[in-house]
RNA sequence: GCCCCCGUAGCUCAGUGGAUAGAGCACUGGCCUCCGGAGCCAGAAGCGAAGGUUCGAUUCCUUCCGGGGGUACCA
């Protein structure tokens, strides 16, 4: 659990004023633990201390609880403290902690919810990382949209953050590639291994007009090696494109055969070797990952002398970690056999267990009229990540993704999101932000004047639809401060989703210019004073929505 | 065989050991003389099964049932 005193003022005055009490009452001072009732009928805040230290300090839950209520002085900003259920400490905030929070989410603007990078430990995320041969699929549109959100929610958690992308740019599957772009391009028959993709034929095209003919002179086998480096360049430029088009940017990438250049392998393998965690067996090299909770032994050298992938892949786990205190892997389902290894890995390099963290996320299971489709690279058959964003747009995409738990497979039907993409629920979300801007603009366009929030009469949000939206808004920092420890985007999507419900209906209940030329003097005053309060309220609500996604990277649009 | 993930409403999914388990879609019925109806309100409908831990379990543990994925001196 996060601190949450860390985010909200409000919160760290109920956080002192509970250890306080518990003080008074002789009873170690420990995490408050405050939560958020579900129901606002238990009010804004709660205390499950007392159903926690019951037991140890031997007296029934309910009755500490009274005690705990009493001893709970009265704050200004707390209009009632209540005891509820089996030893609940609820309390109810007053006007004045929701007219600070009114003015604190327009002071700090864009700021509000996000804590500052001042201590925050510097994390490494790398994700999507797939294979350079071949455009992306929509599958790395998932690791792409959520790799960057959980960057994103890391860097709003007060973290600094480096987003990166590694590379495989060396080996046989590179070398396979440039072999297949070759053969296409003279007509020869594929093999069953080879790329079948129907971009091969146009990156042949292409390679030759930009390196000249020569880049194709000699035997398949001997320009394979250097027109598959050509070809990785270019694909590297494609995926990076097609990245773009979904609003990701990487800071690093990093290239394996760099690795390799650069001695970093055979440093690390010497450094493995030195330490003692290795073993020669049949002429190979063995990291003996089974020491460390793998299942077997890993090879880093073959029996020919070759370093192995996974030689390169603690290479580079060690070159990351010495650029950053924590390194999160984003990886596909596909690959969760390898968490064991790496973490076996992370040991033996003396890197900490806990610096490196492997997140694998479920994979996402194209469908096309209800059957699945195969996304390989080889075979040929895939939609690629730019086609799909044609078809239903990026905030839709990120969305999409986004809202689901990296545990769940996503079945996903492009028709059925394309089709439903009017009652998608990014819209409801932007519409909310959209609703809110257009209000804003009528305020301006009637020439009304709000005057400035520190002179509107916040007091007057009083209304239940009101009192929803404020609670609602309050909620920012807590929930980025959870999503981000979680590395869990869907739990700020669905928060945006609340929020923009809590607008919605603030909005078909209480109306903000309002005026009534009719009405006597007192109530016309009485009117535009509300307005005034609810102009700034929404200024606000607006804010928080931009705020939220914002660090999903979706548009918060003026109109739409 | 071994390992990982999932099983919550008709469908797609949220749910961080707390109080009466929530959204969207679909369905039914309502709501604009007035700031954007891409909206609001109401209705019906659910934790795969059994044990255990706990003051409290959809959440943690075990077993079983059902679905998906992974298993290499591959890359």
């Amino acid at each position: 659990m996060p601190d949450l005193t860390l985010s909200d003022p409000t919160v760290a005055l109920l956080a002192t004023a509970v250890r306080d009490a518990l003080t008074r009452m002789g009873l170690p001072s420990e995490d408050p633990a405050l939560e958020r009732p579900k129901d606002p009928d238990h009010g804004d805040w709660a205390s499950t201390i007392a159903l926690r230290v019951a037991k140890a300090a031997g007296r029934a839950p309910r009755e500490l609880a009274d005690a705990l209520a009493t001893e709970l002085a009265a704050l200004p900003e707390v209009d009632a403290v209540e005891v509820a259920g089996p030893g609940f400490v609820n309390f109810r905030l007053s006007d004045l902690a929701h007219a600070a929070l009114v003015r604190r989410i327009l002071a700090q603007g864009p700021g509000f919810g996000r804590r500052s990078a001042d201590g925050g430990s510097h994390v490494n995320v790398e994700f999507v990382s797939a294979n350079p041969t071949g455009p992306l699929h929509l599958g790395a549109g998932r690791w792409a949209a959520t790799g960057d959100a959980i960057a994103a929610l890391l860097e709003a958690a007060g973290h600094r953050v480096t987003r990166e992308y590694y590379v495989n740019d060396v080996g046989e599957q590179i070398r396979r590639f440039g072999a297949s772009i070759v053969r296409v391009d003279r007509g020869l028959p594929l093999g069953e291994d080879d790329y079948h993709g129907d971009y091969v034929p146009g990156l042949a095209v292409e390679l030759r007009e930009r390196h000249g003919d020569g880049l194709f002179d000699g035997e398949v086998d001997e320009v394979a090696d250097a027109v598959g480096a050509a070809a990785v360049a270019r694909m590297r430029e494609r995926i990076a494109q097609q990245l773009e088009g979904l609003g990701v940017r990487f800071d690093v990438w990093t290239s394996e055969g760099r690795l390799h250049d650069e001695g970093a392998i055979e440093a690390t393998i010497e450094q493995l070797r030195a330490s003692g965690h290795t073993e020669e067996r049949d002429g190979a090299l063995f990291l003996r990952t089974t020491d460390h909770g793998d299942d077997k032994d890993r090879v880093l050298v073959r029996s020919d002398g070759r370093p192995t992938y996974f030689a390169a892949d603690c290479a580079y786990m060690r070159d990351k970690r010495s650029r950053a205190d924590h390194c999160i892997y984003l990886l596909g389902a596909d690959h969760h056999g390898y968490v064991a290894r790496l973490k076996a890995a992370a040991v033996c390099l003396g890197l900490g267990v806990d610096s490196v963290e492997i997140r694998i996320g479920q994979l996402v299971n194209l469908l096309r009229d209800g059957e699945s489709v195969r996304l390989s690279k080889r075979a040929g058959e895939m939609i690629t990540l730019d086609e799909a964003l044609a078809e239903v747009g990026a905030d839709v995409a990120r969305y999409h993704f986004l809202r689901q738990n990296l545990d769940t497979t996503i079945d996903l039907d492009l028709a059925v999101v394309a089709e439903q993409s009017m009652e998608n629920p990014v819209y409801y979300v932007q519409y909310a932000h959209a609703r809110v801007a257009s209000v804003l603009r009528q305020a301006d366009e009637r020439g009304f004047d709000p005057g400035t929030v520190e002179d509107a009469d916040l007091a007057l949000l009083t209304h239940p639809a009101e009192r929803a939206l404020l609670r609602s808004m309050s909620s920012l920092p807590h929930v980025i401060a959870d999503a981000a420890e979680a590395r869990a985007t869907q739990r700020l999507t669905r928060y945006a989703e609340e929020l923009a419900g809590t607008f919605h209906r603030f909005y078909a209940e209480c109306r903000v210019l309002d005026d009534d030329p009719e009405a006597d003097d007192e109530t016309r005053a009485r009117m535009v004073a509300s307005s005034r309060a609810r102009y700034w309220l929404i200024s606000a609500a607006k804010q928080v929505l931009a705020n939220a996604l914002g660090v999903l990277r979706v548009g918060a649009p003026e109109r739409m």
